[in-house]
RNA sequence: GGCCCUAUCGUCUAAUGGUUAGGACAGGAGCUUUUCAAGCUCUAAAUCGGGGUUCGAUUCCCCGUAGGGUCACCA
């Protein structure tokens, strides 16, 4: 019983989707979000993803590209199950070509060698016998579409018995390979006719189709490299985590009928819906991606994210200049401050650049005056209040000093003597900065004994800028 | 132009024959440990147009309109 049962589940096709580009170009957002949805699709149904690299065009197609297509899949976090290249399987397509032709199915047509075209135009091409009929098949996405193929005629499937052409290979391909689902972008809804006729008199069973509403540039129009389309190795060297790609790209184009926007792969694969993916096309929108990568950066371990953000402080040019100690510890002390800051990875590089992360790194530089609170006339207000500071905090022993426990010395008195002409200059002596975290998040960041020092360094600037210049 | 697809805030979208048409990003205003940032609160912002069907359509049908795709010996 048991073993009747597992035979006829195992009996039962498998899912089996692919994700077949051509090595024409770079990898971009468009053919990545056909990838995820195949890939996932596929998961959800524990079946097989292929990759077929479609090469047959030889002349456009590029081993750089074909490279840059696999790297991104490798970054992104989609592994594929088996990876098939059209130019290794030429004799596969010559020998379907050649008994199609036998059976009359197909035929090679002589044609007159035409003037203008600036390509060389084959005299000798093989055809495809169009039976001129209605073709209907269903999307799983848009339901029902009907065709009438007469106005195909007699349509190219091949060059020559080995230099078979795209309509041919995919029917073909995707017969040999079992692939139960083609999940596609829309742009070849038109094409689906003509490779269902192909299909029949291949005796090929017809799979299940799903048009992909296409990824927009803002211009409305399709995503191509021509419109800002960038290859997703460019989202990496941005820094941009996949995770954050991954559910970015699921949101255009589909939602999970809820408010929740943020995904892991594992949360994808148990809400995905095929079919409720959107018919319309979506604008890539870059802002929202970057709030996607924000949140995801959120979620990600403390550990991994400092020592990605170590690596990046530690690699730019300030760092080495300065000689900054770039140790672990401080970084994930920093962490929080950085997670508040960025949206990518690059915004770190951005903020060392910007001289923001100067004074964690070495005493802060700023003139005496800066530490005047804005309604105060002279410095003997931030002078008395540093004093204050200094004292109480040396009071707090190593073992407690954090945030709050800072804090709660300041405080009270800041609340008595005024916050602004309390909390500026004490935020001003640790960071030399207009704008920088609040002064309790600096002192756990800096540790007692920095803190204090730079306070002391404070008092000694209000003294010394009190007493009269002079003329040297 | 033929054929095909699509149509809700600026953008991504939810809803359903009956809702004050909801959320998110971006925008504006405000609050907070009187700077930044983050966070929180509030706010502005949409059913392409016209006909039907219906007691009632954003939703169903038709016609327009707009946008997109495709019309290769590219994929």
């Amino acid at each position: 019983m048991i073993r009747a049962i597992k035979a006829l589940f195992k009996s039962k096709p498998k899912v089996v989707t692919r994700f077949a580009p051509s090595p024409t170009g770079y990898f971009h957002a468009g053919s990545y979000r056909t990838a995820v949805f195949s890939y996932i699709y596929a998961k959800q149904h524990e079946g097989k993803f292929i990759l077929r690299i479609e090469d047959t065009d030889r002349a456009r197609s590029k081993k750089e590209y074909e490279e840059n297509i696999v790297e991104s899949l490798q970054w992104l976090g989609i592994p594929y199950d088996e990876i098939h290249r059209q130019s290794d399987r030429t004799d596969i397509y010559r020998e379907h070509l050649e008994r199609l032709i036998a059976e009359d199915k197909a035929y090679v047509s002589k044609e007159e060698a035409k003037e203008g075209g600036e390509g060389e135009r084959r005299t000798e091409v093989i055809r495809f016998r169009n039976p001129n009929k209605k073709v209907r098949f269903h999307d799983l996405i848009r339901g029902d579409i009907e065709f009438d193929t007469t106005e195909l005629g007699d349509f190219v499937i091949a060059k020559s018995v080995t230099e078979p052409i795209f309509h041919f290979v995919v029917v073909l391909d995707d017969y040999l390979m079992g692939v139960t689902h083609v999940i596609r972008g829309e742009d070849h809804i038109s094409n689906t006719p003509r490779q269902i006729l192909i299909q029949e008199a291949l005796n090929a069973p017809e799979p299940i189709y799903a048009h992909l509403p296409l990824v927009l540039a803002h211009d409305r129009s399709k995503l191509s490299k021509r419109h800002g389309a960038k290859p997703m190795t460019h989202y990496r060297d941005q820094g941009y985590i996949p995770s954050a790609l991954l559910n970015y790209m699921c949101l255009l184009g589909w939602n999970p009928g809820t408010t929740e926007e943020i995904f892991d792969l594992a949360g994808l694969i148990k809400a995905f819906d095929l079919s409720k993916v959107q018919k319309g096309g979506g604008i890539f929108n870059e802002e929202k991606l970057r709030w996607v990568n924000k949140e995801h950066l959120k979620r990600l371990p403390r550990q991994e994210f400092a020592k990605k953000a170590r690596e990046i402080v530690g690699s730019t040019d300030r760092a080495k200049d300065l000689k900054w100690d770039v140790s672990e510890e401080k970084i994930e002390r920093l962490a929080p401050v950085l997670l508040d800051r960025i949206e990518t990875y690059n915004d770190i590089k951005t903020m060392v650049e910007s001289l923001d992360l100067d004074y964690f790194f070495g005493d802060p530089v700023y003139d005496a005056i800066s530490l005047k609170w804005k309604t105060d006339s002279d410095l003997s207000g931030a002078e008395k209040h540093l004093g204050f500071i200094r004292t109480a905090l040396k009071g707090l022993s190593d073992a407690k000093w954090n945030e709050a426990s800072v804090k709660a010395l300041v405080w009270p008195y800041a609340e008595a003597e005024g916050r602004g002409q309390v909390l500026w200059p004490f935020r001003f002596a640790l960071s030399g900065k207009d704008k920088s975290p609040n002064p309790f998040t600096l002192a756990e960041i800096l540790g007692k004994a920095e803190t204090v020092k730079r306070l002391e360094a404070a008092l000694t600037k209000c003294s010394l800028a009190a007493k009269p210049v002079e003329t040297a």
